[in-house]
Formats: C-alpha cells, sequence, structure tokens
RNA sequence: GGCCUCGUGGCGCAACUGAAUAGCGCAUCAGAUUUCGGCUCUGAGGGUUGGGGGUUCGAAUCCCUUCGAGGUCACCA
C-alpha cells in the first residue's frame, strides 16, 4: 500500500474516531517549501463534515496520525493545513525499491487500444511549422498514453486527392518541363511544392487580365482558364484517366519521399497509413445504417442531413443530394473503417488543428448516435495555430517556415555555441553534426511542446528559440552532466548497494519529486498533455541542479553517502530520460 | 449575429478537476564557485491574474456581464 493510501484510511479513522463521521475523500498536497514538511493534508474540506475549528482538527489528527503511522515523525498546523514530516526511512525504502525499475514510471499494456492520429498533410507542398507542432503534439500524446498502460496505434490520413493536388499537377505539367527530383536536386515535396506556388502566381496573373478586360473579380476567379483545366483534371481523375492517374501517381511518389525524410528528421512514425483516395468513398454505408436508425434524415432533393439542433448545434449535411460523399461522411465512414481494421481500438485521438473545433465536435456526436460504444472515447487533440511575427503562414503565397529548413538551423544553433563550449574532445565530425541535431531538435521540441496546445504560438524564427532558462538543451545538459558523473563513479568503483539510512534535506526534496513520476505519466496521459511531463522534467531538474550545487556526490568521503548518491544521481539521469523520450527528444551522453 | 478558444509582472510561460504570501524562465540588479562539467547555484526588485459584479469560510480557477485577439458557422477538405 502507499504512503499516501496509507494516510487516507488512517485519516478517516481519526475522524471517526473523534468525531464519528465518515469522510468521502482526503485531499493531500505536496507541502509548500517555506513550512516544514513533507505531505500536506487539508483540513478546510473536511469542515462540511465535521464543524469546529480546522486548526483544532488539524492538530487532533496530526497527533492521531503520529501515533498510528509509523512513517509520519512529526507534523504541524498552519491555518488549515496539516504538514507532515514523513520519515527519512520511508523515502530509502521507497528508493531502494525503485532503484533498478529501469520502466520506473512506466506501465505494460493492458485492456483496449487507442488510435492516435496526427500529421495528415496534403500531398501538394511540403510540411511546414504548423505540421511540425501538429507532429510532436501527436507524436508525444501517443508516447505518453503507451506509458500510462495502453497500447497506442499511431496513424495518419494522407489528403492525396481533390483539386489542390491537381493544381501542382497542372503547374507542372505546363511549367515544369520534365523536371524531377533527381534533375534538379531537389526533395520531391519541395519541387512539388514550387509548383503548387507557381499555380497560385499564374491563376492570379490571369485574373488580373480578366479583371483588365472588363470582369469582375469574382467572375475572373471563377473563370480564369488554368482553375477551369485544373477542375477538369479533377474529373479526370475521378473518371480514373490513365494519363492523369500516372501523373498523379508519380508526383505523389515525389512527395512520400521527401516527407520519409522529414518525419525521419523529426523523429516520427506511424504504424498505418489511410490515403483518402481510398478512404473518400467510405461512409455512405454508414448513412444507410444512420437513416435506417433514424439518426438522420433525408430532403426531398435527396441529400441526407443529420438533425442535431437538439444537442445546441446546426443541422449538418451528410450526403450529397446526387449521392456523394462530403468530408464528414468520409470521416464517419473512416472512423468505423479503422475499428473494423483493429478490432482491440477502444477509442481515438484526432491531433487536427482548433480551426476545426467545430466539425470534430459534430463528427463525434454523430458517432455517438449511430451507437458504437468506442465513440465515447474520442478526443479531438486541437492546437493553435502557429504564426510568425509577418502573420499568417500560406503556401500557397510561399510565406511558411519549411520544416526542414527550421530543423537544419536549430542544428546550426546548436553548433555554434556547442563550440563556444568546447566539450567535445574525441567526437568525429559525424558525432558532433548528430549532437548537434540532438540539440538542435532538442529545443526546438521542448519550446513547442511546454505549451499548453490551445495557445497560439507566435513563433520568431530570430530568437524564439533559447537553449538557457526552461528548455531542452538546459535539460539534456544536466542529463549529460549526471552521465559524466556517472562514468568517473564507475571508474572508482563506487558501490550500487544503499545502505544509508539517513537524508540531507536535498536529497528528501529530489525523492519527493522523483517519486511523483508515475502520477505525471497518469495525469499527463489523461489530459492529453505533453506540457505536463515537460514542466515536471525542469522541476526535477532545477531540483537536481540545486542539490548538485550543494551536496558533494564523489567529493565526499562517507563511501555509504557517496553509493546512495551516485544512485540518486543515476535515477534523476533514468527518468529524464524516460519523460524526454515521452516528448520524442533524445538526451546526449556528452554535450 | 450564434457558438468555440485565448487574455496572468517588460517579454515568454505555469497553476485553470476552487485552498497557505499567484509559481518559473528570459531580461535587470546583487552575490557564490581552488573540489563531481559555470549552458550551474543563491538572493533582490517587478503582478489589484483584461475590466466590473456574484457564489464561497476561501476564486487566476466556478457563474453573470463587458472589453480585446483569433477561429468557426459551405451540397470545400
Amino acid at each position: 500500500m502507499s504512503l499516501q493510501q496509507t494516510l487516507t484510511t488512517q485519516v478517516k479513522k481519526a475522524i471517526y474516531s473523534l468525531y464519528q463521521s465518515n469522510l468521502e475523500t482526503v485531499e493531500f498536497q505536496a507541502t509548500r517549501k517555506e513550512f516544514e514538511g513533507d505531505i500536506t493534508v487539508v483540513v478546510f474540506p473536511m469542515l462540511r463534515v465535521v464543524k469546529g475549528n480546522p486548526v483544532q482538527i488539524g492538530t487532533q489528527i496530526g497527533e492521531f496520525l503520529v501515533e498510528h503511522v509509523a512513517e509520519v515523525s512529526t507534523f504541524n498546523v498552519v491555518k488549515g493545513f496539516l504538514n507532515l514530516v514523513i520519515a527519512d526511512s520511508y523515502y530509502v525504502d521507497f528508493f531502494k525499491e525503485i532503484q533498478h525499475q529501469d520502466t520506473y514510471g512506466t506501465k505494460a499494456p493492458e485492456g483496449k487500444a487507442v488510435m492516435v492520429e496526427y500529421s495528415s498533410p496534403n500531398t501538394n507542398k511540403p510540411l511546414h511549422l504548423g505540421h511540425v507542432r501538429n507532429n510532436l503534439l501527436g507524436y508525444a500524446v501517443a508516447k505518453i498514453i503507451e506509458a500510462s498502460g495502453k497500447k497506442v496505434y499511431k496513424t495518419q490520413i494522407i489528403n492525396d486527392r481533390g483539386i489542390h493536388i491537381c493544381k501542382s499537377m497542372l503547374a507542372w505539367q505546363k511549367y515544369g518541363e520534365g523536371e524531377t527530383p533527381e534533375s534538379t536536386g531537389l526533395k520531391g515535396d519541395k519541387l512539388v511544392g514550387n509548383y503548387y506556388v507557381k499555380f497560385d502566381q499564374e491563376y492570379k496573373a490571369e485574373i488580373q487580365t480578366l479583371i483588365a478586360s472588363g470582369k469582375t473579380e469574382e467572375e475572373a476567379k471563377k473563370e480564369a482558364p488554368l482553375l477551369l483545366e485544373a477542375q477538369d483534371m479533377l474529373l479526370q481523375w475521378e473518371a480514373g484517366d490513365e494519363e492523369v492517374i500516372s501523373l498523379w501517381k508519380k508526383m505523389n511518389g515525389w512527395v512520400y519521399a521527401g516527407f520519409d525524410v522529414t518525419y525521419k528528421n523529426l523523429g516520427v512514425d506511424f504504424d498505418s497509413l489511410y490515403y483518402e483516395s481510398n478512404t473518400y468513398l467510405l461512409g455512405k454505408d454508414n448513412i444507410e445504417e444512420g437513416l435506417e436508425k433514424g439518426v438522420f434524415y433525408k430532403k426531398e432533393d435527396g441529400s441526407v442531413w443529420c438533425d442535431l439542433t437538439e444537442d445546441g448545434l446546426d443541422e449538418k449535411l451528410v450526403l450529397r443530394s446526387d449521392g456523394t460523399a462530403v468530408y464528414m461522411t468520409q470521416d464517419i465512414g473512416t472512423a468505423i473503417q479503422r475499428v473494423k481494421d483493429n478490432p482491440d481500438v477502444g477509442g481515438m485521438i484526432y491531433t487536427v488543428g482548433n480551426e476545426q473545433d467545430y466539425h470534430f465536435k459534430v463528427l463525434f456526436l454523430i458517432l455517438k448516435k449511430l451507437g458504437y460504444d468506442w465513440a465515447e472515447n474520442l478526443f479531438h487533440l486541437s492546437y493553435g495555430m502557429v504564426d510568425l511575427p509577418s502573420g499568417k503562414m500560406k503556401s500557397r503565397e510561399g510565406t511558411v517556415v519549411d520544416a526542414d529548413d527550421l530543423i537544419a538551423e536549430m542544428a546550426t544553433t546548436a553548433e555554434t555555441l556547442s563550440k563556444e563550449l568546447g566539450k567535445l574532445e574525441g567526437y568525429s565530425e559525424e558525432e558532433k553534426q548528430e549532437l548537434y541535431k540532438i540539440i538542435g531538435l532538442g529545443a526546438l521540441k521542448y519550446y513547442i511542446l511546454k505549451v499548453d496546445p490551445q495557445k497560439r504560438i507566435l513563433f520568431n524564427p530570430e530568437e524564439s528559440v533559447e537553449f538557457q532558462g526552461n528548455t531542452g538543451p538546459f535539460i539534456q545538459y544536466t542529463y549529460a552532466r549526471i552521465q559524466s558523473i556517472l562514468r568517473k563513479a564507475k571508474e572508482l568503483g563506487v558501490a550500487t548497494k544503499i545502505t544509508t539510512t539517513s537524508l540531507e534535506p536535498k536529497e528528501k526534496e529530489l525523492l519527493k519529486w522523483i517519486q511523483e513520476y508515475p502520477a505525471i505519466v497518469q495525469q499527463a496521459a489523461q489530459n492529453h498533455s505533453p506540457a505536463l511531463i515537460a514542466n515536471y522534467t525542469y522541476d526535477l531538474v532545477k531540483e537536481f541542479n540545486s542539490f548538485y550545487q550543494q551536496i558533494p556526490i564523489l567529493g565526499t568521503d562517507n563511501e555509504e553517502e557517496k553509493a546512495f548518491r551516485v544512485a540518486l544521481s543515476g535515477k534523476v539521469a533514468q527518468i529524464i530520460k524516460s519523460t524526454f523520450g515521452l516528448l520524442g527528444i533524445d538526451v546526449p551522453e556528452r554535450m
């Protein structure tokens, strides 16, 4: 039984024996630094059950606990807060127990699986900063849920069809002169993206010409020959025109090769891929099923709708009057298909920008109405835009921060900083480059993940990502420093068996943080919050640095103390590696 | 206009399933360090949590109202 559980039962017993009342729950919090104690029992909520003076009640509970719980050595009461001092031996025993648990904090998977969707790009342009946020969030949440004890499937839906894809195809066909990634040396996604921009330029030029010849802007936008050609191309694609299909396959192939490189650089991956070109017809059968169940209804023109007005939403179209599918139809079909493909899935998480909040609200509601049990466990991991100082990012206009460029730039910055420090004797050039990438990416990932997903991020490429304070590299540095100590300890032959019985205050503080880790993982999984993991790691690291500054580790003459402090440091390092793993961030052995 | 999200010291963030004096980083100022890696540590100044009202023994947190920023309300995806 954990200490908190023991305390809960004992506090309840105390209240019962003192006041003959039953408490539902007992509220705990970590004792604030300015007070003496380790764990605090909040007395205020008990006043609902027990009438009286909180200080007096707290004192009586405190006396009861000291008498009945061996771990509680003393206590003090401030206002309605009962601060308990926990015996050193309790923390020492705790440490001995977890010292050799390599997966401390995480749980083995059990129960239903969770499917996490993220990335989901269009195949007409390279990935940019917005995708980076999406990928990092989705990947981290997948890792965290996995660590909390669930099987996870990482997936994405690739938007590989539609008018926007035809635009870049058409531009390449007209202006490309047979260019290929090989002939230009460009990454495939970059090459295709260039033609998407090219399309927009030519299209705008045509609009101007039309306006000059007397058309209104609205007419011009609709009648520009390029747009008509693109629309025509989409029709040919849908009709299965061989030439169009083969062009589509060729260009998408280039894009996928490019994406693979970016994903690899970013350190994310997927267990399965869904292509919109395969799924866009899905969902129609489910509409039929919904009609039978009375969840949907048909209008006179043949279009099918779902009435959500009782739920405070609007009426939503789920099938066009010509019988073709809309976005919602596909998403219904794809969700159902995914559970068919993976029957152990009991819930899904969609990592998609907050401009689609309404869409997912509706989608989830419809799936619930259709009666799927897993529909109770759907979550839209919604996140805010990433803005630049110059405003919104627009791929069409080329005003984006490219993902590959960004990653490369971060590594360059890391290189500049590392060279000033110079701790890399004996590293080959290759190893150094690898290290710069780890640090640069660590800075970027931590910077994005420590912020609440709902908030917009204003990203200034020049100055946004720092390397000091609450940053990835700061934490990586602490990890590397611990590794250095561990290497030395090994050389010195420091014992690994723990025999100490008493603790320095800083050691106890550190152990309290370590003890929190498993609960933090669970909480982060429940709240889908990588930020919780990031901030926990930072707090742990700060506590370690303070300990490191005050307490000699290898410098002490006492062998018992030395062994314990080395082991304690090693545990901190292991947790850093674990939490950063959940965030998708690597840690270097040296830096 | 309806609905949704955000608004916390100069800047960037935390706490948002109500509880102690609203935490932390950057920046500013003052210190520490012959010893385990100074990308470290200790301390100081700086906030009526956008404004107003309410519920509560207690509100950044819950309710109402108001202001500001953004999003969304397609037989587009």
